[in-house]
DNA sequence: ATACGCCTTAGAGTGGACTTTAAGGCAAGT
DNA sequence: ACTTGCCTTAAAGTCCACTCTAAGGCGTAT
């Protein structure tokens, strides 16, 4: 599969997959013989893998740390277990953290629909409910 | 209450608050006779308010939107709901997007614990897995 | 009265993550 | 043979959201 492929395949444009290559975001991407991208299905489950924890919060700088000790082999595997685990841990603290802004949210937008424009003041006096 | 003592109790610089108020994230803060910042407990609240949504991914420019909106009065609480509501389907999204990382995750984590160095090839060429 | 500390602002600077640009290789179509 | 088009890279540029710096006002302590 080429790039453009890829890219489309994965919702990212071609330049975030060469730049995700360059910064070793995923590891080097197989080439055909005039050394055009020509990615395996392991190339593109790395592109998935890597895009679903960049979505999460994953900093660049984590992803290629644990995307550089794969390619160093198993006796890497306890510090990747590490930094899986230190980023499960932050997705979370993130997750509950945006389901009780999205619960206050809820309220929010019911009490705009119970009490309409009149009752905008109070409401976002209540202490509880800002 | 002042700007040092707000910044250390919701977790933002004092910049942070300068610059939330500069850019219309929260609406003018109340100031005393020297021109100090002196934090009302609503103010307090749209500070809370702005960060969870900030926190939540919400943008400094729909935010400050919205906080304008609320400063035009009763006229724009339609609007306002649209907004709200914009934002509570995007966050919903993400906490889909994040559960289900969050779970595969967790699952590769388990096949880590499980398998160890010497399988983890396999492991991250397994489709469903990676 | 002068130094110190806390506050103010405007505006410049930073960091992270892309995104665009410029220059160029290879190859199939006319 | 040459144009068109897809690919390549390095490097410069952009965007967002802060974060820092410089210059200065006011007030209490020495």
């Amino acid at each position: 599969m080429n790039i453009k492929e890829v890219a489309k395949k994965y919702e990212l444009s071609e330049a975030t997959i060469r730049y995700y290559e360059k910064v070793g975001l995923i590891p080097p991407v197989h080439r055909n013989s005039v050394g055009y991208r020509d990615f395996t299905q392991e190339d593109e489950n790395w592109i998935n893998f890597s895009k679903c924890m960049r979505n999460a919060g994953m900093s660049v700088e984590s992803l290629s740390e644990y995307i550089s000790l794969f390619g160093q082999g198993d006796s890497t595997v306890g510090r990747r277990k590490e930094i899986l685990e230190e980023q499960q841990a932050a997705i979370k603290a993130k997750l509950d953290d945006m389901q009780s802004t999205y619960d206050r949210l809820s309220m929010k937008i019911n009490t705009y629909d119970e009490h309409l424009a009149k009752f905008e003041k109070e409401l976002e006096n209540q202490k509880e409910n800002v």
